[in-house]
Order: structure tokens, then C-alpha cells, then sequence
RNA sequence: GCCGAAGUAGCUCAGCUGGUAGAGCAACGCUCUCGUAAAGCGUAGGUCGUCGGUUCGAAUCCGAUCUUCGGCUCCA
């Protein structure tokens, strides 16, 4: 960069976001810019985009272009204001903790974290608000961010005085004069940038938690002391980011799976292996039943297939020895080994494989709710989420290369249409193969062909996507759907994969027109990906208040008094006749605990039945979170509930009867 | 697997520097027969995750181990 070159006579030209274009002496900075926009703009303004490259606002442009100034809302103000944070914290920590050694320390999507050696000392939660209020007392200090440059050997000896494998780790892969220092205040870190302007802006700090990270991701190498935080240019921003957290926590499907009778997990059974309780099982099965119809629909076939396979299977497909590490231990039965099965497609490729398959036979579209076991390491096992026995919504499309265009876009038609079902959002990334040919198998030019024939189904469909080279399984390229929940995390779920190497391992074939054999390729797919992990994700998504269609249990039916049990027994059988997963709760408890004890079990509809009721038939209705929303003849509110169920009708957008 | 934290009644939690466990809710029994988020009284429930050590004495101190949580690594 020629940004030290002091500005000359020569002007340049920026053009701003809203397209208009300002001309400005060369070497002016960003700030000078904000301020001749507004006093405002200048005093926010956390960084500086040319051109696509995020400069500090001190820093002296040279060369015009496409500008932006970042603001805390834009992506890149943010990631400075987090970056500039990191480096608050590393400040803290050297002047509490003298001689550690720092690690690296950038912005993350939700705030920043930084690395340390801490040496012998221990550090743990507990050390953290008295590096927050370090933090704090530097923030209040108004340091400016200085940066200069300087020269690799500079930089190398800098860091063998301090005695910091790190940084000279780093500063191994970088070329000497792309080297840059920043400091504030009394601390000086090996940094690209950029920054903000100085530590003032920064309001509000709250150090998150620690944890072990292991120096460059490398397991083999040391592991250092992570502390995560986060800040806000607004305490009022802390504020609602913590509500947020406590939101999250409240919606732990941890927490709320096991309270709602949806699963258990137990250390008699093995860690690992979530069972579903009957709550549970109702809604997955309910989930299955919605997902079969679809696929019968889409003319896809359901097989079963066992949940232990001959080890030749495995060999054959390569999973076997290449993922024996997340694999549980073969079996010996009769001199013969079996596994577990870690997926399905083998079976199911076996089961293309049982006849002879003609051109006029394609797609074959083998769906199963197939259970596969994988050995997790301990530390990854997280409630539903993550498992070592899980069934995935699987299936395989085995189709010729001129059907593939058509069938993937069945899949990501199919896959959009669940994710619709429950109002949520949906990124699609098309993950292709980068350079290193090594990662992958198949062919080249078939390769090239389906990623070509992946962006055209993806633009057909008119779909936004991003990109990702390098993000292909090593069988082909695939697409990734990416949803985001009711609180805004992104999920990875459904995929739908194409392959190119497994019809050659298994030796598929079909015969064509031309009476000569040919291959198939495999379309693999799964909108959930596994049932458990979706579920996860519907608990906190719906923070466990299901639509009525989902609900385990849809209604309860409360008499007013022992009275009028009789009235809501007819009720209830009435109910179930028509589908509804009902209860009456005959108990002799009053009628408000029997509410609240509805409404802590998140069931949808609360039917109240006493005297006025059985003189009309009718049924006082409330509804979970909503209320008393008056009186129904009892056969009108059958075709209401009954409606909204066959409709699926969400929560949030409940069109509720009105009374 | 690695770093850090935590495990007391079904649930939520109390139990100070060692003196052998306590509350609320839930459960069960009785009374109340009740109109939209908790009726009253009573009963029962724990070898304080497990194993070992220190001590006259351990929920409390030490060690090991298991499980869970937050991360790291991994994810066909």
C-alpha cells in the first residue's frame, strides 16, 4: 500500500453508497470525510470500506473509489469495533498478568475472543470481571489505535525480546513490508487490522467465558486459555444482547426437551443415546408422517434396511477403514466382522443394485428414516444435537446425468417446502471443489458439469446463493441449506448431495436406450439431516410452543368441578374421534391450577366445560399464551381445531377464531 | 480426546471456616366441588454422582473416576 506516501495536489474521487460521487484532496482520511458529511457521522463512524477494503479511519486515502462509512450496523464496523475490543482485553490481561503470551485475537460473529498463554497460572470464569473492569478503566482512557508499519526483521526482534513463540509463528508466514503494528494506550500487538478510532467508543463489555483452544486449531500443538467477550458502543446494546442470551438459555431444548416429555437421556443407557419419550415420539412421528406424504407425493419408494451391515459393505463404499475413528468397533460374528451402521447408503445402493435397472426405470428415489450410529468424542455430545445414535430423513435419487438438473431441483423444491412449513428462513450455499484435486474423487469433467448444472437449477429457480469452493464432500459437489430460528442463529441442516464415486464403487449401473450399460449418478438428501438434531432445533425455534399440528398433546379438556367429569369425558372421546390428541384432566384440583398446569405443559387449546356448557354445548375455549378467547357451539369448534391442524397453522400468524 | 466449570429429594435451590442434611414445587392421603396461571392440612421421599484417602468425626478437605455444561479438535 502507498498510504505512507505523503498526499500531493492530487485529488480523488469517492462515490458514496446512495451513488453520489465527492472529490477530496489526496491523503485525506476517513474521519476528515464523515465530518464533512456530519458531525454525527464523524463522531459513529467506526471504519472505512474502499472498495471492498476496510480501512482505519485515520489512515490517509490515496486512491478513490466505492466507499462506505461503517457504522455499527454495517458488518464492517462491527468487525472493527470487536477487533479493537480483543485487543482492550490483551491489554488488560498483559498489565494484570504480566509475561503472558498472546495468541491471536480477532472478531467473531457475535464479539471477539483472544488466545493467551497464561503459563502456569489458571485462569477461569471467576478471573473474569476483574479483566472486565481492566478493560472498562482502558476503554474509559480514550487511547487512540495507532498504526505503523515496520519491517519483518523489526518485528522478529520485537517479539524474541518479548519471548513470544506466537507472534513470531505468525510473522513466519508474512511478507516483510506487509507488516503492521498497532497500539494502544501501553500495549502494541502484531496486527493487520483495522481499527476504530480510539477505545472511548467502546461503552459496554462483558467477558462471555473461557475455554481451551488449541494454538492454530491444531491438536497436536499447545493449547492456550480462550476468552471470549463481547461489546457494545451502547450499555443499553449489553443490555438487550444478555436478555437475548437469557432468552436462548430459556429455550435450551436441554432444558425444555426433557421437561416437556420429549426426551431423556440416560447414563445407564450410554451417553449419547437419547431416547424418545412417548411426547416425544408423537412429534417426531407426526414430523415423519409429514415428510413421508411429501416424499410419496414426489414419487419416491420407502425401504427398510438394517442397522448393522457386513464390514464388506463398508470396505467397499471406503467408509471402512477411512472414518474407523468415528466409528464404533466392528463386531465378530461367525468369523465375520459387521459394523454398525454409520450411514445408509450403502444398503440402499444394494437395494438399486438387487435388479437390473433400465433407462425407463430412472429416477429410483429410495427414501428411509434410517437410524446410524457414530462414535462422538465425549466432549461433543450436546443433548439431541449432537449424538452417536441418530435417524436421518435419508434417501437416494439414482438418475441418469440428463435427469440430474431435474432432480435436484426436486430436492431443493422439497427441501424449501418444509423449511416454509415452519417459517423459517433459509440460506442456500452451493459448495463446489476448490483446487486441490487431492480432496476429491469421481471425475473431473463430471464434476465440472454438475457444479455447472447445480447454479443453473439454483438459478432457474431464481434462488440467492453464496458460493463455497473448497466446502464440496469429496464425492461431489453439493448444496447446503443454512436456516436461521426464531432468535436468529443459522442452523446447517438439509443438504442434497451429489455423487459421483459411490455408483462406481458398488458398480451401479442401468441399461440405456442404446442397450449399452451406463452409470447412474446419486443424488444423496436430507431436508432435517437427522431427526434429532431438527428436533433440537424446533424446541428452541418454537421455544417448545408447538403449532397445534406438532403439539403432542393438542387440547386438554377441564371441567369446572367434579360435576361436570361426564360432559368432559363425551367431549374428550368426541375429540379423539376426530384425530385430536386430547386429555381431560379429571382431577380434583381447582380449576386454576389445572390452567396453569396446562399452560406450564405448553398444550395449545385449554377447552373449560362447567354448568353454561353442558346447558348449550358448548365449550369455553382458551388457548396456551393467548387466553380466553370466549365460547364455541362444541361441533363448530371441532371443524375449527380440525382445520387448523390439516392447515399447519403457526403460532405467531394464528389466525384465532373469534368468538 | 484436550482446556475449564459443575454434580445435595423427581424439579429449583439452601447448607458459613469439617460436628453425621433443609425449604418450595411435584408425588401420595384427607378435606374443599370450585369459571380462566398455584385451595388447606397431613404423609412419604436423600448412603449429598461413585470409589478411595486425611480425621475422633467428611455433603464440606485431598486424590481418582463417571456424568453434565461452556469451548477446542472432528463431523461420510
Amino acid at each position: 500500500m502507498s498510504d505512507q506516501t505523503i498526499a500531493t495536489k492530487k485529488e480523488i474521487t469517492f462515490s458514496f453508497p446512495d451513488g453520489s460521487t465527492r472529490t477530496y484532496p489526496s491523503g485525506i482520511t476517513g474521519v476528515e470525510i464523515a465530518e464533512s458529511i456530519s458531525g454525527r457521522l464523524a463522531r459513529e463512524a467506526l471504519s472505512i470500506t474502499v472498495d471492498n477494503t476496510v480501512f482505519d479511519l485515520h489512515r490517509p486515502l490515496t486512491t478513490g473509489g466505492k466507499i462506505t462509512i461503517n457504522m455499527w450496523d454495517d458488518e464492517d464496523g462491527k468487525m472493527a469495533f470487536w477487533h479493537s475490543s480483543a485487543h482492550i482485553l490483551a491489554e488488560a490481561v498483559e498489565a494484570l498478568y504480566p509475561g503472558v503470551k498472546l495468541g491471536i485475537g480477532p472478531p467473531i460473529e457475535q464479539g471477539f475472543y483472544y488466545d493467551i498463554d497464561f503459563g502456569d497460572t489458571h485462569v477461569s470464569s471467576d478471573d473474569l470481571p476483574k479483566i472486565e473492569a481492566k478493560m472498562v478503566e482502558l476503554a474509559r482512557q480514550k487511547n487512540q489505535f495507532e498504526r505503523f508499519e515496520i519491517s519483518k526483521e523489526e518485528a522478529i526482534s520485537h517479539y524474541r525480546e518479548k519471548n513470544d513463540p506466537y507472534k513470531l509463528d505468525l510473522l513466519e508466514g508474512l511478507e516483510d513490508g506487509t507488516i503492521s503494528f498497532y497500539k494502544q494506550g501501553n500495549f502494541t500487538d502484531l496486527c493487520r487490522g483495522p481499527h476504530i478510532p480510539d477505545t472511548g467508543r467502546i461503552k459496554a463489555i462483558k467477558l462471555l467465558n473461557t475455554a481451551g483452544a488449541y494454538w492454530r486449531g491444531d491438536n497436536a500443538s499447545k493449547q492456550l486459555t480462550r476468552i471470549y467477550g463481547i461489546s457494545f458502543p451502547k450499555k443499553s446494546m449489553l443490555d438487550a444482547f444478555l436478555h437475548q442470551l437469557e432468552e436462548a438459555r430459556k429455550r435450551d431444548h436441554k432444558k425444555l426437551g426433557p421437561q416437556l416429555g420429549i426426551y431423556m437421556i440416560d447414563r445407564m443407557v450410554g451417553s449419547g443415546l437419547p431416547m424418545w419419550l412417548p411426547k416425544g415420539t408423537t412429534l417426531r412421528r407426526t414430523l415423519e408422517a409429514f415428510l413421508r406424504d411429501e416424499q410419496i407425493r414426489r414419487g419416491y419408494d420407502e425401504v427398510i434396511t438394517p442397522h448393522i451391515g457386513n464390514l464388506e459393505l463398508y470396505r467397499t463404499s471406503g467408509h471402512y477403514p477411512y472414518y474407523k475413528d468415528s466409528q464404533f468397533a466392528p463386531m465378530q460374528i461367525d468369523d465375520e466382522g459387521y459394523l454398525l451402521k454409520p450411514m445408509n447408503c450403502p444398503h440402499h445402493h444394494r437395494i438399486y443394485d438387487n435388479e437390473m435397472r433400465s433407462y425407463r426405470d430412472l429416477p429410483v428415489r429410495l427414501a428411509e428414516f434410517g437410524t446410524v450410529y457414530r462414535y462422538e468424542q465425549t466432549g461433543e455430545l450436546n443433548g439431541l444435537s449432537r449424538v452417536r445414535g441418530f435417524t436421518q430423513d435419508d434417501a437416494h435419487i439414482y438418475c441418469t446425468n440428463d435427469q440430474l438438473k431435474q432432480e435436484i431441483k426436486h430436492c431443493i423444491e422439497l427441501t424449501q417446502f418444509v423449511f416454509s412449513t415452519f417459517d423459517m428462513p433459509v440460506d442456500i450455499r452451493l459448495s463446489f471443489r476448490d483446487a486441490n484435486d487431492e480432496k476429491y474423487g469421481g471425475e473431473r469433467k463430471l464434476w465440472d458439469r454438475a457444479q455447472q448444472e447445480i447454479r443453473e437449477a439454483a438459478d432457474e429457480m431464481d434462488l440467492v446463493y453464496k458460493i463455497a469452493d473448497g466446502e464440496a464432500s469429496f464425492y461431489g459437489p453439493k448444496i447446503d441449506f443454512i436456516i436461521h430460528d426464531a432468535l436468529g442463529r443459522k442452523w446447517q441442516l438439509g443438504t442434497v448431495q451429489v455423487d459421483y464415486v459411490m455408483p462406481e464403487r458398488f458398480d451401479l449401473t442401468y441399461v440405456g436406450s442404446d442397450n449399452q450399460k451406463h452409470r447412474p449418478v446419486i443424488i444423496h438428501r436430507a431436508p432435517f439431516g437427522s431427526m434429532e438434531r431438527f428436533t433440537s432445533i424446533l424446541i428452541e425455534h418454537f421455544a417448545g410452543n408447538f403449532p397445534l399440528w406438532l403439539s403432542p398433546q393438542q387440547a386438554v379438556i377441564i371441567p369446572v368441578s367434579e360435576q361436570f367429569n361426564e360432559l368432559a369425558e363425551s367431549y374428550r372421546s368426541q375429540l379423539q374421534e376426530i384425530g385430536i390428541r386430547v386429555k381431560a384432566d379429571l382431577r380434583g384440583e381447582q380449576i386454576g391450577a389445572k390452567i396453569r398446569n396446562a399452560e406450564t405443559n405448553k398444550i395449545p387449546y385449554m377447552l373449560i366445560v362447567g354448568e353454561k356448557e353442558k346447558e348449550n354445548q358448548s365449550v369455553s375455549v382458551r388457548k396456551h399464551k393467548k387466553g380466553d378467547i370466549g365460547s364455541f357451539n362444541f361441533s363448530e369448534f371441532l371443524s375449527i381445531i380440525k382445520k387448523e391442524v390439516d392447515e399447519k397453522v403457526l403460532p405467531d400468524q394464528d389466525p384465532a377464531p373469534q368468538a
